[in-house]
DNA sequence: TGACTGTTTTACCATATGGTAATATAGTTG
DNA sequence: CAACTATATTACCATATGGTAAAACAGTCA
């Protein structure tokens, strides 16, 4: 058998995958999620912080409460949504590092043009 | 200041890594990655392994190819393509865990509910 | 109760995107 | 060169999805 470095996994799998990087695909949905960072935000609050229409932004959380990246609680008039899959925050790290090693590949590349 | 878990991200860095997300939202992207692994498969082995037509996967290449996400090497008439970001395998197991996590939570509720 | 506020849902439009057939391109081989 | 193979590109259709206005819903307060 060959020695891999990486699982194996099922088409399933990778459907269920795909679905949650189709999740976080958004930049609104991007933005909700970091500007609640470790926060507790009401839907109004979210409104205010992101300039996202009220309709839109309840939408979207109600997306990320069916996947269980946010959680709810509701306070008279008010609901509270906050991160509870703290799994999101890594994605984006190490998203971005690759994007910055990226980016400095880039870079360098240019740089070495240009001076040559 | 107020004291933060989380590094708070530019909207177009947001924007940035939500690319990165779309470009893994799609399954048949997702199964061509997980299907290249760590070898090293020319078009026709992918359109092969995976039962997708040729131009599809020759366009779902293209997509990773731009991002830096898989590298291209050409020889003789055939085309080999192999994955040059890790990360990409980082984020399907992050996200694997993240779900495994749910489902399993969600299994433990059902499990209570019908032995109550 | 009725007026008011915050949130969700519905209906709709505009846009983006995946799949594919057909065609073009590049490279090999006779 | 012509015939062939592998890959890429183009054009097109069907579908999915984000944004929004309007309406519905839920909860508060006088």
């Amino acid at each position: 058998m060959k020695r891999r470095r990486h699982k194996e996994l099922t088409v399933e799998a990778l459907n269920m995958i795909a679905a949650r990087f189709r999740l976080l695909a958004e930049p609104m949905r991007l933005i909700i999620l970091n500007t609640l960072g470790d926060e507790e935000l009401s839907v109004g609050e979210l409104v205010e912080a992101t300039g996202a229409g009220q309709a839109n932004v309840s939408k979207h959380l109600g997306m990320l409460l069916e996947a269980g990246l946010v959680g709810r609680r509701k306070e008279g008039l008010n609901v509270y949504y906050k991160v509870i899959d703290e799994t999101v925050f890594a994605l984006c790290e190490t998203v971005c590092s690759s994007l910055g090693q990226r980016l400095a590949a880039q870079q360098s590349a240019v740089k070495n043009f240009t001076t040559r």
